[in-house]
DNA sequence: GGTTTGTCATAATGTCATCTTATCGCTGTA
DNA sequence: TACAGCGATAAGATGACATTATGACAAACC
């Protein structure tokens, strides 16, 4: 008692059409033993009839012709499933779940889905915006496809691929627009509002100052960078932003950026994904997207282009403010 | 690049609900290498890859999960056609062509049929009226799966079986009743109404009379028994008609019916189908409905029963005549 | 009426696919 | 660092399936 075998239907299939063992046999490019045999095994799977063979001619039992039915509408199904396979093959498709950090998300997301959603057009995008630690893990539990961070993450597993590097910005209080922009020790003592726990840039931005977050209050925690502007805005505070949030943040509150001299503080955003993950071409060439998309983004509100690669010196040849209209 | 097979199917399937190898295999009871050579050899005949093998698990791709609804969707119909083989293993199904010829037909097949489709609930029933030559002919082409008609037939790749034999009774015009029964000498000097041409009873009526279809038409031609009494009616003729058509034939004319002395001519109806039929089994089941229903039916007309066994010579003990009231 | 032809079934044998056992290599963990 | 879990790979054994050759049988043809 053997199973049942796509060949056998396959065989099944085209006697049912010839009614003809050896034409059928022919059509399946094989030998008419062949044919013979595995119609009579699939008989006895079934343990029913499938042709009445005459001495002139083989024909379809009732039952057969039932059958003829269904085995055709299997075979098209299985013909689909490799026609399906082949369309997607080089084609990004389906659902592509990426995650981003929240003080990029905002910022970059816009320009990003719409220059994938309008290359890949079967594609739809799924985003996640939470810190780099929740995108890490649902990364490596297959919850994500890729996630855009500030690098380094150092996990083996992933594949890091660098996107850009963004400056931070110091954000100071209106009024104190053409004040001298303070180091990194005068920001100790001034009033730093940060995020809260967990976000990689309130991390980046203590490592620029030398503080630790073991230091404790005396900085506020904002839950968004909207909310640290606003509270500077208001005087209770300066903050750093990366510069990429300065069009969308300054856009409504009067406060005045200041950028920092050399060297300036900076990070690295690059986009990461799992070593084994099947789509790791088609990342590799969204991360160009991505990319792409970054570059174009802040040239729009920079007129002189920051190079944007990592192990960059750049001695400012002076401090570029912009006090963005609001 | 092998063939897509069933077998990748299931245990793809089969991995795609473990997430898991081992186990996988475990529930296919094949062991963990090969479920891992064909998952990878379905993959390369796809082109694509159908499960991301981490470290620590195995997941499927997007594609794959696209892949796995249309492949359980396949299993599922592939399961359908074994559960439809044995379903349909004994029990008759699907469409049950039957050919009758005329003679027959318009008294035993309301019976029939009846009896047939409250037996096998699945079964629909095709009729096919017409004369012996033909429904041998459609038999043979497989256009019909069984036939009932007069035997013999004699062809050797008919299975034949005896479903009952039936007495010729003589029609006569009304005003005929009580004269003496003619005998064969004497039914060749009267104006004798038969069938047209190609009607088996046309042939078995002449050959009672030792007349020979050669013979000419000092007789008239009548397209149905239905005409042949009609016209005996009118006064036309006699005729001959078989024993069960006597109630239905005689219900709207003034003609009389009378037996002919032993050896009463009498002719033996029977079924037919082809001995490569693969439902022969079922047939021969049917020929026994067939034949009880066709007892059951001349017992209703017949207060005495009448033997259906073949070579049964009746010395009837007197003439039954019977004008059924209109 | 024997012979030929067409057709499917069966037998013998070879080849390739596929399974099993044994083992490796990698990864995460005690 | 050693160990355990898991999947991939290799080698040998087994089985499925093909081919060629041939048989059986009925139809068709001298």
């Amino acid at each position: 008692m053997t199973n049942l075998t796509l060949k056998q239907l396959r065989y099944f299939e085209a006697l049912a059409r010839h009614n003809h063992f050896g034409r059928a046999a022919d059509a399946c490019a094989i030998s008419q033993p062949a044919i013979s045999v595995q119609i009579r095994e699939l008989e006895e799977t079934l343990g029913t009839e499938l042709f009445e063979r005459g001495p002139r001619q083989v024909r379809l039992t009732n039952f057969g012709e039932e059958f003829a039915l269904r085995v055709r509408d299997i075979l098209r199904s299985v013909d689909e499933l490799a026609d399906l396979a082949r369309s997607s093959r080089d084609r990004l498709v389906g659902r592509l779940r990426i995650g981003v950090i929240p003080t990029i998300a905002p910022y970059l997301l816009p320009t990003i889905i719409g220059n994938l959603s309008s290359m890949h057009d079967g594609l739809d995008i799924h985003v996640r915006e939470t810190q780099t630690q929740k995108l890490i893990q649902e990364l490596a539990d297959g919850r994500l496809d890729a996630a855009i961070v500030a690098l380094p993450v150092s996990e083996p597993s992933l594949t890091e691929i660098v996107l850009f590097a963004e400056n931070f910005v110091l954000v100071r209080p209106g009024e104190d627009e053409g004040k001298p922009v303070p180091n990194r020790e005068m920001l100790r003592e001034m009033r730093l509002l940060l995020l809260e726990e967990g976000h990689c840039f309130r991390d980046q931005a203590l490592s620029f100052c030398n503080m630790h977050s073991a230091r404790p209050r005396e900085l506020l925690d904002g839950s968004s960078l909207s909310t640290l502007v606003q509270m500077v805005s208001a005087g209770i505070g300066v903050t750093l932003i990366p510069e990429m949030a300065v069009p969308v943040e300054t856009r409504s509150a009067s406060v005045s950026i200041a950028r920092f001299r050399s060297p300036q503080p900076s990070r690295t955003i690059g986009m990461v994904w799992r070593k084994t993950s099947p789509i790791a071409k088609q990342l590799l060439r969204i991360s160009e997207v991505v990319r792409q998309s970054a570059d174009a983004l802040r040239a729009q509100h920079n007129p002189t282009p920051i190079a944007h690669l990592l192990n960059l010196t750049v001695s400012a040849p002076a401090i570029t403010k912009s006090t963005l209209p609001q």
